[in-house]
DNA sequence: TCGTGTGAAGACGTTCACAGCT
DNA sequence: AGCTGTGAACGTCTTCACACGA
């Protein structure tokens, strides 16, 4: 019994969920489906069950969910109800649009702190978090406690800034760099490679040009 | 029967592969073992020899994978063998960014045009890449004969623009919309959600100390 | 009746382990 | 000996299908 272990996949598609049901609840909706969350949330209602399975049972058996308590629950399990801070390291063209971009704060994460190799460039001006020099950046994870960090460095000097920051007490990273990066076991790595984003797309587009359904029924 | 389906998550890995053997090719390497690639791309070796074996059968017992051929037979099979363009559609600051990043044509992209609905912001004065108004983005498809398209637009407009996409021929769709996209069955979309990595990142480092995970492609 | 919760089945992906080639 | 190629075992994720509660 107890608390089993919820897969990772599942862990992606609450985040969707979740998102879901807020949007449910502005427009003051008080219980839904399976059905329809799935549907609007692009995954087969089956899994929904199971994925929400893993929480607990909170549904009403011909009714549904209770949005709000169930935006809760997920957002706790989640563990987004503290704000966690996150830095950013290689404030780049990648990196700096990062900074810009509201999304992150829009998911509950507070960008504290940016750390570059050259601290002062002009193109940093617009932006609303200081960019200090990355030497400085261990000290200022120890002392803000921060455990997360989003990489956005050259590849090549990707290894090495990691070493630093789980150093210092990194406890999970983003990183778009397109490296395998070395860490130990108490560290997690997300790896998000944009290119090789694309090429997955490309590769399906090629294959378009051969007629390629009804491969079974003669 | 013949031709087997290709896994997708095999895709995502052969680009990696792709990528650690262009660097082995460029230390003038002339074969490698299945262990000693599997360790650059971070797989384990049994998942490397069966991901290749998707490709058909040739290394040498012994001796290992000839660098330079597994290299070729990767990128036909990936389709990169044709140079292939990408409209990108939203120059805002993530669209800005990835117009400036060099990822996507170092893996053999060309970026060939983009879009936006204001296409005269002080902001694309930098940008290599012109950028035009959206009404334009039907035409400039359809004579170019673009098959790809980026998609940086805020989310709200986000099904409306892919329905043009679609409409134009569009067949493959890199999405960076939180959003559930509506398309045909001919059009392959794969959605990347910078804020969902993240919040990914951040649930294993509330569990303190569970070990990190490889990158998955939905 | 409607929709949840869940055993059971199925599809899919990974790893083992070893036969067989060089 | 060393390393590939692959059947078979294993593990994980997804979907089915239905009992049961509201």
């Amino acid at each position: 019994m107890e608390k089993q272990q919820i897969p990772g996949k599942t862990i992606y598609r609450l985040s969707i969920y979740h998102r879901c049901l807020r949007r449910l609840a502005e427009n003051d909706l008080e219980t839904v489906s399976s059905s329809a969350l799935a549907k609007a949330a692009g995954v087969n209602p089956s899994q929904l069950r199971r994925d929400l399975g893993y929480l607990g049972t909170f549904g009403t058996r011909g009714l549904g969910y209770p949005v709000v308590e169930l935006s809760e629950v997920i957002r706790e399990e989640l563990g987004r109800a503290h704000l966690q801070p996150v830095i950013l390291v290689g404030v780049g063209n990648l990196g700096a649009a990062l900074l810009r971009y509201r999304g992150f704060q829009k998911e509950g994460f507070e960008v504290v702190g940016a750390f570059d190799a050259v601290p002062n460039r002009e193109s940093y001006q617009s932006l609303e978090i200081p960019v200090y020099e990355v030497s400085l950046m261990g000290d200022f994870i120890r002392k803000q406690g921060v455990k997360l960090a989003v990489l956005t460095v050259p590849a090549e000097h990707a290894q090495e800034v990691v070493n630093d920051l789980v150093e210092a007490g990194i406890q999970g990273i983003l990183s778009f760099s397109p490296t395998i990066l070395q860490v130990p076991e108490t560290v997690t790595v997300n790896n998000v490679d944009l290119a090789l984003e694309l090429e997955q797309v490309s590769f399906f587009v090629k294959q378009e040009g051969v007629h390629s359904d009804l491969k079974e029924v003669p």
